[in-house]
Parts: C-alpha cells; structure tokens; sequence
DNA sequence: TGGGATTTGTTCGTATGTATT
DNA sequence: GAATACATACGAACAAATCCC
C-alpha cells in the first residue's frame, strides 16, 4: 500500500513531544520516498506538502533539507526539492562505500549473536519472503532493511547510521533502475548471511555478505546493458515462484 | 591565528552568488571549530552569530543544523546549538569506521596517483611540518586536512563526503583530548603513507595507514589512562624536534 | 517557588530568482 | 526578448520554552 500523506494517521502529541514537527515530516517522506510512493524527479515543492501535512514551509523546508543531506532529494538553489535521481555511476559509489561499511558490520557482528537476535533476523527474513509473495508494495523497502536490523547489532551509532543512509538510498536505486516485480534482495542470500555469521564463520559470511550486495547491484543496473532483456528462464522462474507461492 | 568571525574578511558577492549565506555561515563556523577558536561545548546563540555576520537568524539556523548533521555541533532541543564534545566512546567509533574508509581510499589510490599528485601530497605535509614548527592554531586542522586531500584522488564523491565528515570530527576528537602543543599526525607517517603508495605496494600502503590511525588515536586518548603525564623522554625528544627546527 | 529576561521555534509577508509563454 | 507566473530565500515579528535570579 502507498504511503498516502495523511497528517490524521499520526498523533500530533507523539510528533510534537517526542521528535518535533520537522521530524514527523522527514520521516513520512523518507518512508513514501523509499516505497516509491514519491518516485524519483517527483516535485516536492514546500507549499503543497505543507498544507497536505497541517504545517508551515518552514518546517517543511527542514525536513527537505536533511533528506538532501543524506542525497534522498536533490535541491536546486531558487528551484525547490525534488525525489534524487541517482546515475549509474552514483550507484555504483553508493555500493561500493556501501559494501566497505558492511564488512565492518560483518566482522563485528560475527560470533556475536545472541540466539535472539538470530531468531529476529530469520523473522524478518520471513517477512521479506511474505511481502514479497504479495507483491507489497514495500518489498524494496523491507528487503533493504534487512539490512539495517543487522547494521543495529553491530553496536556502532556511526555505523548504523551511515548503514541507515546508504541502505535507503540502494533502495531508490534498485527502484529506480532495477526490474519491476523482481526480487532484489535475493532471500536465500540474507539467509546464507544470517547462517554463516550464527556460525562464528567471519570468512564465509564476508564472501556471502560481498557476494550477495554484488548481486544486488548487478542484478538491478545489468537491466541497462546491452541485452537488457531477462532471459526467458530467468522470467520463468521468477513467476513460478511467486504463482507457486499463491 | 584564530579564525575571527569577521564578516567584512569575505566578500559578499562569493557568497550570495555561488554558495548561499547558509553556506557561507556554515564555512565560518567550521572553520572556527576545526581550528578551535571556538572549542567544544562552546555555545552557539543564533542571533549573536548572525549579528556578528550580519545574517539574520534563519540563515544561521540552517547552518547550524547542517553542521549538527555532521555532529560538528549538539542541537538540544529548545536550548540551542553548542560546539560538539564527542565522548571517548564516540572517539574510538569515528576512528573505527574512518580506518574502515581509509582502507578504501588507499585501494583505490595505491598505484594510481601521477607524479603531480605525489608532489601535491608532498608538499602539503612540508607545510604541516612548517605549521608544526611555527605552532601556528590550525596545525591539527592542517594535518589532519591531509587526509582529505588523498581521498579527493579516490574519485568517489561520496567517500570524499564521509571522509571529510569524519576527518572534521577526528580534529575536534583531538583538540579535545590530544594534547596541547602535541603532534597529532605523525609527519613522518604521512611520508610513509606517500611512499607506499607511490611505490604501488597496497600491502604496505594499508599498514601504514592503518598503524597510522591507530597511533593518533592512541597518542590522543591514551593520556587518559592512569599514567596520563608523558615520560620524560617522550617530552624531550619533542620539544627538541621544535628548538632544533628553529 | 515564581517571575522576568533571554533564547529558541515557528509563522508568514515580501523580495528575489527561475522558468515559461 | 520581455513580461508573467510561480516557487524559493530571507527576515521581522510573534509565541513558547528555558534559564536565572
């Protein structure tokens, strides 16, 4: 389901006591941004979010403002905020940063799971499995978010929070260049990761946790090729998965 | 030479033309913080700062809030912005991950530098090492800015970003808990580092980088521990480097 | 504890800059 | 190319919270 910009389905009290109004509004764009409720190139122009949310264009214009800082938005001087649209070659600096900084979260994360935490990353994987039978609309997002649960366990704020920035942003990329309906976080791989780590084998998770965000990426900006076209039996395989599943 | 918040100092047309007053506010306070004219915990009052550059308080905010996401500053809330004061935690985690990205900047350059960009990053530690004789205010800023300087040939925009982050924040780490009148980065470590690279031997090129960081963290922090006062010949062959350079 | 001073949080009007016809 | 329409950038003023006697 998309996101609809509804200022009635969240608590005032909440939004202004706890994170204030700039932070209610960040966090329901990020949130319609990443289940491309909000595509990429979307206009944002202050004056409409604000009256849809119930607030002024100056927290709105906060809210913009730290979307951009974490290039979730571009902002043109004098020409307002829009969805990023992230080249090719931004991609791939995301993913490789991105694959850096999960090599951290791999070796400290590794031997140190407790049973909980193994048993919250096979739930969640689960839940992946389940969006994505049902075509959720935020498939993406909560595979990517995979992602995030294990960046928590590593115990490192600045980690997660570079994890947390880069993951989205992956996210609006996959969505904006991979194939529609198709898997991006491949299932099995998070679950070789999870395997692997619950094994106290840094080595082996290093190389499925690689070898898994390469495939991401490949799988997704592949589609630009010179043979763009998915083989047959790569489509095949693909519905049957998800017409098995029903 | 501190860094004096003087408006007059830079022409208003650079600013309001390519990067707006936020922009230019911002620059100024960075500055100021990364040469420690303005230390930690310092306040930061939105309108003597804007009286100061005769910016109103709106365009200082926004500033502010751009170097909070950068954690150079603490915003609390209804109590204003104060120049950041990182814990020793906070230290260790900004050193973990910054070596985690160092390691990719030395991938990437190691080999790949020109001769110009050798000379580039020798010159630049010659004029550390002159700033260092001179104890001039901005020697850790300076030593710590060569760091930027070799990710900018990394090519990778966003590893420029994160590593300019976190160098920012290793300065303030410094001057925080480093101590005075001390050198922070080895100069003779950064010649090293060029050597390596210069030579293409990543193998080296990595333990010297990596030892490097570890040694600036640890100079830092390790006055901290029981014995906090330097020994005697540590204090000696130091202040000799000084006497003899003059 | 209370009240005044100070500082932040927000709104909104106006000016400025950009795109379009 | 000028004029128009539009959205942003900024600043003054107000409201609310905090600090300090």
């Amino acid at each position: 389901m998309p996101v609809a910009i509804n200022p009635e389905k969240i608590t005032y009290t909440a939004a202004t006591k706890r994170g204030s109004r700039p932070d209610y509004v960040y966090a329901v764009l990020r949130l319609a941004i990443l289940e491309q409720a909000l595509g990429p190139g979307v206009k944002l122009p202050e004056d409409a979010i604000g009256e849809q949310l119930g607030v002024s264009r100056t927290v709105v214009r906060r809210a913009l403002e730290k979307l951009a800082a974490e290039e979730l938005v571009e902002i043109a001087p004098n020409r307002g905020a829009s969805v990023a649209r992230p080249t090719i070659e931004e991609a791939r600096d995301v993913f490789t940063v991105r694959t850096e900084l999960e090599r951290l979260v791999v070796e400290r994360v590794c031997g140190n799971l407790t049973p909980t935490q193994v048993k919250v990353l096979e739930q969640w994987v689960a839940g992946e499995e389940r969006a994505y039978r049902e075509a959720a609309d935020d498939y993406i997002r909560q595979a990517a978010e995979f992602h995030v649960i294990l960046a928590e366990m590593a115990d490192s704020p600045l980690l997660l929070k570079y994890i947390k920035s880069l993951v989205a942003r992956s996210a609006l990329i996959l969505g904006l260049y991979g194939r529609p309906n198709w898997p991006s976080c491949n299932m099995d791989e998070h679950r070789s990761i999870i395997a692997a780590l619950r094994d106290n084998d840094p080595k082996r998770a290093w190389k499925t946790m690689s070898d898994h965000l390469d495939g991401v990426l490949h799988r997704a900006l592949d589609s630009w090729g010179e043979d763009a076209q998915p083989s047959v039996t790569e489509v095949i395989s693909n519905y049957a998965r998800v017409v098995d599943a029903e």
